[in-house]
DNA sequence: CTTGACTCTGGACTAGGGTCCAGGCTGCAA
DNA sequence: TTGCAGCCTGGACCCTAGTCCAGAGTCAAG
């Protein structure tokens, strides 16, 4: 299988070398294989996974979420807390993804009223949020 | 138009009064009005503004990005900025959704295999994310 | 066999986003 | 009219997620 060094794999992921060695640190990655002179390797798995961290921050989850989230991929934990963790981030993805949908809906139609004649003032960004569960972290 | 103190309008955005006033400080709130003994007032519209605000950090928008959001709300900015950003916006949030749409049914089949007897190594959620826009920070 | 680009470790530093005082007013209920 | 919760300001402090050294070893090209 062929490996890579920290400095091809973390462009390839589109970090910093320090940034691999953080999530190592991290346990975002496992402890990385290592070269008889020290210097760590990494497959195009791990490319995949630096990509895949880096996305999900976009996606506004933090490193402990992504922790759990990789943990669940990698077969960690009890049969049924693998379901029910599972069950619990799709209720939250679904929450964001119908909020989200709401915020873009809203700018849509901001972006029309833009190009027509409409008053931007009259914009309901906030009141398309409001709409969708109002509570909860 | 009834008013709420700060501690009153925190507890019902569900942030901190420290929060509230440091928004302030960095502009996502207007300044607020005062009472005659320097006590901060605000209205229910302040209130909504910090739900949303307190939503939108949990969908990974920082900030500055919120700014920039109810700012267009506010109607800053000439028409034409404005729909630009928009429109940026607009593609920016329909990636997002495909992502998290793309590990949201990564999850449910984890599920399901968690369900059956499937094994829990064969989960795809790195690889549904991959699918969709490599790229871009 | 030297040079320049990489890598290693440990530790200090940073930015963003709050959070927590201290010391001093305010407002209302008993 | 006192007491206690709530508010004010300014500034210190904290956590997360990196980012940046210094000093030393490594590797490939020339």
């Amino acid at each position: 299988m062929s490996t890579h060094t920290i400095g091809f794999t973390a462009k390839a992921a589109g970090v910093g070398v320090d940034t691999v060695r953080y999530y190592e640190r991290e346990g975002l990655l496992s402890k990385a294989e290592r070269t008889a002179s020290g210097y760590r390797l990494y497959t195009t798995a791990d490319i995949e996974r630096l990509q895949f961290i880096r996305k999900a921050k976009t996606l506004g989850f933090t490193l402990d979420d992504i922790t759990e989230l990789l943990r669940l991929q990698d077969g960690g934990g009890q049969r049924d807390q693998v379901r029910a963790k599972a069950r619990a981030r799709i209720e939250d993805l679904n929450r964001k993804i119908l909020d989200l949908t709401a915020i873009r809906d809203a700018l849509a139609s901001l972006e029309r009223q833009c190009h027509g004649r409409g008053t931007v003032a009259s914009c309901p960004i906030i009141q398309g949020v409001q709409a969708v569960s109002l509570d909860r972290p």
